[in-house]
RNA sequence: GGAGAAAUGGCAGAGUGGUCGAAUGCGGCGGUCUUGAAAACCGUUGAUCCGCAAGGGUCCGGGGGUUCGAAUCCCUCUUUCUCCGCCA
């Protein structure tokens, strides 16, 4: 969430940056301003208060010690108001902070001011493209159909076992996924990234960290007996590592990346968008994540969009990255970067990685802060990134390399899977 | 799953109703000494909110309660440890 100081120093850019963000409520801003000031005013009223409990406390506990109960009890009945005023001025203080962020919450964060306008993904800006779009000479397969053809993704089986969107990987299709998890950790690792194995599973303390709750829960899978959620990615549990902790700044920047499974609810989806591997229900998905100083974050940001467009280089896949519009950017991000591979077959851009700068905003929730060498304490800026996700990859990487007499997948993985063809 | 014990500052560890935000030790930071370092000695060292400041409020696992007053008593939740059972 965002922080007061800046509600308060830059109101009025606060209220331009949420109509970029398409957020139609510019009068929060205001109201929990206002809110903020009523919320000090009491505080000082039952500060106040207390100082007089804490004084008279002193003075009856004095006066038991010196013997003197008569004046004891004298004292006692004059602090029965004072306990009342405490109680009614502590009740109208927790009032007006629930109040306030209970309005907080609803502010997404400030877009950077690189990012346009615009309603939807139709205004993102493609900023950068790279790679050869693959010609066919033949008809070529869609991969749900290859991996038909070839035996290696079941999701026949998958709606059996579990349902639509949980496909089932067998043989060399099993192989291959295990292979881009290798080469996506590897090449996290030799960029200074420490390797996570997190929970699948978090609480709802975590989910209020990242901002999957309390607005998004319906996104994730529930376990609503313990009160857990199946992770919708990694971002949250590595992210969540960070929860109320205090950093030093010279331990900065922390990199950390994780492979894990995703479960995603994904309900009101249909069509051409969900056919095959193109939306799931449970999915792969290599994450990094830094926690970095926040003059420093944006440097990172390029760092880490560097780093995934070498990993889609190295798989030799067509790739587009966007910067997307303030009506596509998250709730939660101030930037973010699209990665999209071109599937030769479906003909068509799929998402396989979304690199964004959350400055402050999961920090200031999550309480996630270090302190500088003066000695003060201010809040961390955290990044996340998928590095990649292996679905959309998959289905590149069949449509794209498939000929005639097989698919021959790029050199880069063959250490990996063991074989050089399907 | 059953029985018992515990949770205090960066760490270790005192404190069982009043001047305790909290002894002491270690660690950290600053200094004296030293050619430099170590040792020794001296000082200092939590977070957060309100306030221009002075100052004040809150925090001893989380939440609630008793009391004029709670780290200390009561209830509850969570976590950890020990023993038994089960088990990848």
């Amino acid at each position: 969430m965002l922080t007061l100081a800046l509600l308060r120093a830059k109101t009025e850019e606060v209220k331009k940056g949420l109509a970029i963000k398409n957020f139609g409520q510019p009068e929060l801003v205001d109201e929990i301003i206002k809110l903020d000031d009523e919320r000090k005013a009491l505080q000082r009223d039952r500060d106040e208060a207390q100082m007089q409990m804490n004084i008279a406390s002193k003075e009856i506990g004095a006066a038991f010690q010196s013997g003197d109960k008569a004046k004891a009890e004298e004292l006692k009945a004059k602090t029965a108001q004072l306990k009342d005023d405490i109680k009614v001025l502590s009740e109208k203080h927790d009032a007006a902070l629930e109040a306030m962020n209970a309005k907080l919450i609803l502010l997404p964060n400030m877009p950077h001011p690189s990012v346009k306008p615009g309603k939807s993904a139709e205004d993102n800006e493609t900023i950068h493209q790279e790679g050869d779009i693959p010609e066919f000479s033949f008809e070529a397969l869609p991969h749900w159909e290859l991996a038909a053809k070839y035996d290696i993704i079941d999701f026949e089986l998958g709606n059996k076992i579990t349902g639509a969107g949980f496909p089932v990987y067998k043989g060399k299709g099993a192989r291959l996924q295990r292979a881009l998890i290798g080469f996506f950790l590897d090449r996290a690792t030799d960029a200074g990234y420490l390797e996570i194995q997190p929970p699948l599973v978090i609480n709802e303390e975590s989910g209020y960290g990242t901002g999957q709750l309390p607005d998004k829960d319906g996104q994730m899978y529930a376990i609503p007996e313990d009160k857990l959620f199946l992770i919708p990615t990694a971002e949250v549990p590595v992210t969540n590592i960070y929860r109320d902790v205090m950093l030093k700044e010279d331990e900065l920047p922390k990199k950390n990346a994780a492979y894990s499974a995703c479960f995603r609810r994904e309900a009101g989806s249909y069509g051409k968008d969900v056919r095959g591997l193109n939306r799931l229900h449970q999915f792969d998905k290599v994450e990094i994540v830094q926690i970095a100083h926040p003059d420093k974050s944006y440097a990172i940001l390029e760092e880490m969009k560097d780093h995934v467009a070498g990993l889609l280089r190295d798989l030799k896949l067509p790739f587009r990255i966007l910067r997307l519009c303030g009506g596509d950017t998250s709730f939660t991000a101030a930037l973010t970067y699209d990665f999209e591979v071109y599937s030769a077959a479906q003909k068509r851009w799929l998402e396989v990685s979304s690199v964004s700068n959350f400055e402050s905003f999961q920090a200031n929730r999550m309480k996630l802060r270090f302190k500088d060498k003066e000695g003060n304490t201010s809040l961390l800026h955290t990044l996340n990134g998928s590095a990649l996700a292996l679905p959309r990859i998959l289905a590149a990487l069949l449509e794209n390399y498939q000929t005639e007499t097989g698919i021959y997948l790029p050199d880069v993985l063959k250490t990996y899977t063991g074989f050089d063809s399907i």
